[in-house]
DNA sequence: GCAGTGCTCGTTTTT
DNA sequence: CGAGCACTGC
């Protein structure tokens, strides 16, 4: 057939898309595999040719991210029409959805709220407070709130009632273990009855209430002819369930997943999930998408050479028809100023040198947590190198955004006692935690909500109370009232808060008690522009297809309560930025995954960080560090620190085991230089992204206005520090990290054990054409790398070097302009000011951070023709350790286990490389001992892809421009 | 009842 | 080092 949405896919893709409908489809994608596009294609497939209904289909997403993305794509496949009729969104968001219109069905009413994961916490710690003597029995004290909430979670992510909790515990046993599971078990019981109370459900409860309500009322779910799900292995048991109750009357699934990529299990996330589904359901096929679009071959072969020291871990073969280009640079500081500082300048220097091609939108810097974010903001923020935080919550976290949210939960729904104890007393109503506490046993006494009390007080149909409280609660109540006639009338929330704030003089409270009430006006207003994004857009993801129409009833759907839901369901990564300038993309690892940038820098890849110290499962941190390189498509970095201050104290820190756990091929994977950006290495750069270079000579002028740049501050220190005397400023200030062309000491320690070529950039096997990365090899070479004694001397001098290029830091010379400059506090406290979102992929106007936006078809060119020229069949490949890695079957995939289905594979063959590099990516002792400072291999490294190009430019390997002194071999 | 000060504590990842 | 916490004095 011919149809164009068609074009350009590669056989297996090809195959998943086609595959029949009616038979369940696993799609076992690597990274950079074209996975998201499979998968709209498939839905346009099953919509243009199948000829389903747009609203018999069900798409699940793992964000709201996600499922933007994919109705954006949908929208250009198949039209604006027919994507909306689909059924799209997170687990959550489906279930909330579905929940609001048969909330009747299980017992629930249709204005409930979402409890965000902070309530529920406090409503934990006030349930826990009242078991102190259970733990004071067994000499403990009170459990953490958040782990306890943590068990529950987990309790209900697996389906357990606080019942088939008990069950579980040894009656009567005094061990701690035994109490605090009893306790949690306790305590989730109150907690259910306390939200049941509220009219309200948490995020688990909206899938616990999902799969009852799909699996007890066959007719909710009966639309659905196919449901398909992304990021299969990140499903928990209760998501599966649900997808199966969603699925329980056509048995039509397809999922797309990676078992490389699990990085949820901390969730209770269950990789389990992809052979429980071969048992679950009949005749299950399945595609493998093994070919990389995203990253070169270096990358690539890096990343899997991480992955693949998982030695549980089913072996699988990628393929990527990328050139080789710069191995990923394995880089190491003193301390993470330098490390920050570092990034910042070579951003810098990556921009000059492909002459603006890559702008900061192309690069990402992913960090392990959060915390770690600090020193690299401010060492950006020094260097004036603009950055987004990506992910997390922290709009709606805001204490401001919060109150005003709590009010209009109230208003939409008066049972919902946490928004009631949060705001009663906001603005002051001196009303303090007595008075509630006073108030809320009343409410329990007499059986009705808090809320219902305080409108009683103020009717004075209640009696007893003190009358200070009577007269101070009348503007609550009258506010509330008011506020949620108009909310029954449908007026919009873009009209409500304006109203709210007004109502209880939110302003003037905000001056009162905050010295940055100016930066929390502005959230207000921020709040305000959301409230407006959300209902011109039809409230996003949580728009339903089949909307009844508009009804006088009560219990339906009203603006502010679209509101609500999206407030709660979504995290500032998917609402739009206003701000839309290019910016360096901060963001933790689990929120890049399914993103990908020309650039990555991947900071504190240490012990203690990879894996993170109290991580449970080293393996799914393995795991989550490959997901990060595998985000990069030109150049990856990864650095690492000997010393880092953790917790207020500098801890020394040592490289992550899973980088010295890789032994000699540590050094053919990685290089410790930065990559040199030759013509070539331009060129190559420009054609993996799918862009077009400017012209050489803006090229040249770019670098040479960046080595200006550079030039402007001083180099040598004794330079420096007559400059430093010259402004006047005492010597002995900051030293200022010049220029990473130079190796600290870890970074010298990782040489010296065993001498080694670091001037040449590329890989020691290189092919134009597709490579093969086998991740079933392995090190046979363990060698601690940074344990080598006799080494004290190397690292001493290199040390010394680094010192020595250092030049004092200008405080004077701030960066010109700032994001949010004059609203950011410099001393570096919360730069944060307003929404600071990730791209704004519902809009799909920012090209960012968003797979393929930017590139669309160029990105699979290579698959029409493969550069080998013949399409090979798929073989098994022999070799060292690899026989069983690429043999193709389900049940080599997975656990052997017999049960195994029937399996499907592309039968069609499938562009193969014409050269192949079998790993292990030959762990030949490297060339050249004397090479640090050699420029012959240098020279050599770039003569083998275009031999001549850079001489014109004139750059050495040093030349990086941050210093005019060359790095010299240790003696 | 409230606001300010000192203290302590602990720093993973998110729908 | 920073954000939350409890305690204190008004």
């Amino acid at each position: 057939m011919g149809a164009t949405y068609i074009a350009g896919l590669n056989p297996a893709q090809l195959q998943a898309v086609e595959h029949s409908p009616t038979i369940p489809l696993q799609i076992l994608a690597g990274p950079g595999s074209g996975k998201t596009r499979v998968l709209t294609t498939r839905i346009a497939h099953l919509i243009l040719y199948h000829g389903l209904q747009p609203s018999s289909l069900c798409a699940v997403t793992f964000t709201n991210k996600a499922a933007g993305e994919m109705r954006t794509r949908l929208e250009k496949l198949i039209g604006k029409g027919k994507t909306d009729q689909i059924h799209m969104g997170t687990f959550h968001s489906l279930c909330a959805r579905f929940l609001r219109r048969h909330a009747d069905k299980v017992g629930i009413r249709g204005n409930f709220t979402i409890c965000d994961a902070d309530e529920s916490k406090k409503l934990i710690k006030k349930s826990l407070k009242q078991y102190a003597a259970d733990f004071d029995a067994v000499g403990e004290g009170l459990p953490d709130p958040g782990s306890v909430a943590n068990k529950i979670s987990q309790a209900k992510a697996k389906g357990l009632s606080p019942r088939d909790l008990l069950k579980e515990i040894p009656a009567k046993s005094l061990r701690l273990k035994d109490v605090t599971a009893r306790v949690v078990a306790e305590i989730y019981g109150e907690y259910q009855r306390i939200l049941r109370k509220s009219n309200s459900l948490d995020f688990d409860d909206l899938l616990v209430f999902g799969v009852r309500l799909f699996r007890e009322h066959t007719d909710v779910g009966a639309w659905c002819k196919h449901i398909l799900v992304d990021e299969f292995q990140d499903t928990n048991t209760i998501q599966y369930e649900l997808m199966k109750s969603i699925s329980a009357a056509s048995k039509c699934v397809t999922i797309v997943g990676d078992p490389d990529q699990s990085i949820y299990g901390w969730r209770s996330a269950e990789i389990e999930n992809i052979r429980r589904m071969t048992q679950d359901y009949t005749s299950v096929a399945q595609v493998l998408l093994e070919q990389n679009y995203r990253s070169t071959g270096a990358i690539l072969a890096a990343s899997v050479a991480i992955v693949a020291e998982d030695k549980k871990r089913m072996p699988k073969t990628l393929y990527t028809s990328h050139p080789s280009g710069s191995r990923p640079c394995l880089y190491g500081h003193e301390n993470e100023r330098d490390e920050g500082l570092f990034i910042a300048l070579e951003i810098k220097r990556l921009i000059a040198y492909t002459g603006g091609m890559l702008d900061h939108n192309d690069f990402a810097i992913l960090l392990r947590y959060n915390s770690l974010s600090r020193v690299l903001e401010r060492e950006l923020q020094k260097e004036g190198v603009p950055i987004r935080m990506l992910g997390g919550r922290k709009f709606f976290d805001r204490i401001e955004i919060k109150d005003l949210l709590a009010y209009l939960q109230l208003v939409d729904n008066p049972q919902y006692v946490p928004a009631f104890v949060r705001v009663i007393n906001v603005p002051a109503r001196a009303i303090g935690p007595k008075t509630v506490e006073q108030i809320l046993a009343r409410a329990t006494e007499l059986r009705i909500s808090p809320m219902e009390v305080v409108q009683r007080i103020h009717e004075g149909k209640m009696p007893d109370t003190k009358p200070p409280v009577k007269r101070k609660v009348g503007d609550f109540v009258d506010a509330i009232r008011l506020l949620r006639e108009r909310a029954e009338q449908h007026c919009s929330p873009s009209i409500l808060i304006p109203k709210l704030v007004q109502i209880i003089e939110y302003e003037e409270h905000l001056k009162k008690t905050h010295k940055d009430y100016e930066e929390r006006i502005l959230n207000v207003e921020e709040l305000m522009n959301f409230a407006a994004e959300t209902e011109t857009l039809g409230s996003g993801d949580i728009m339903d297809p089949d909307a009844p129409a508009p009804t006088d009833d009560p219990m339906e759907d009203t603006p502010l309560r679209s509101f609500l839901q999206a407030s709660m369901l979504s995290t500032d990564t998917d609402t739009a930025e206003d701000d839309k300038s290019p910016k360096v993309t901060v963001a933790t690892c689990h929120a890049a995954k399914g993103l990908e940038w020309p650039v990555v820098f991947l900071p504190a890849v240490e012990q203690g960080v990879f894996p993170a110290s109290r991580a449970e499962d080293p393996e799914e941190e393995r795991r989550l560090l490959y997901v990060a390189c595998t985000r990069a498509q030109c150049y990856l970095t990864l650095t690492f620190c000997e010393k880092r201050f953790m917790a207020g104290v500098e801890q020394e820190k040592s490289i992550s085991p899973f980088i010295s756990c890789l032994g000699q091929r540590q050094r053919t994977l990685f290089a410790d230089t930065i990559p040199d950006i030759t013509v070539d290495e331009r060129e190559l750069a420009a054609k993996v992204i799918g862009r077009t270079l400017p012209g050489e000579a803006e090229i040249t002028q770019k670098i040479q206005a960046f080595k200006d740049s550079r030039r402007k501050k001083p180099n040598s220190s004794a330079q420096s520090a007559a400059q430093q005397q010259d402004r006047g400023q005492s010597p002995g200030e900051l030293p200022r990290y010049e220029g990473p062309a130079v190796f600290t000491s870890a970074a010298a320690a990782l040489r010296a054990p065993l001498p080694t070529s670091t001037s040449s950039n590329r890989p020691p096997l290189q092919s134009s054409s597709n490579q093969v990365i086998n991740g079933a090899a392995r090190a046979h070479d363990k060698k601690p790398i940074l344990s080598s004694s006799g080494t004290r001397a190397e690292i001493k001098s290199a040390h010394q070097e680094v010192i020595d290029l250092r030049s004092p830091s200008p405080e004077v010379a701030q960066p010109p302009k700032l994001r949010n400059a004059g609203k950011v506090d410099l001393k570096g406290k919360t730069p944060v000011v307003r929404r600071i979102a990730g791209s704004s992929s519902r809009a799909g106007s920012s090209p960012d951070a968003s797979i393929d936006l930017r590139s669309p078809s160029p990105d699979l060119e290579p698959l029409l023709r493969p550069q080998g020229g013949k399409n090979l069949q798929i073989k098994p490949r022999s070799g060292p350790s690899s026989a069983k890695a690429s043999s193709s079957s389900i049940t080599s995939f997975f656990s052997p286990s017999s049960g195994a289905k029937p399996v499907v594979r592309p039968t069609v063959p499938i562009p193969a490389p014409s050269r192949r590099i079998v790993a292990p990516i030959v762990a030949k002792p490297s060339p050249a001992p004397s090479a640090i400072s050699s420029t012959a291999s240098d020279e050599a490294a770039t003569d083998t892809v275009k031999p001549g190009t850079k001489k014109r430019l004139g750059m050495g390997r040093t030349h990086i421009g941050y210093s005019n002194k060359k790095f010299k071999a240790p003696s």
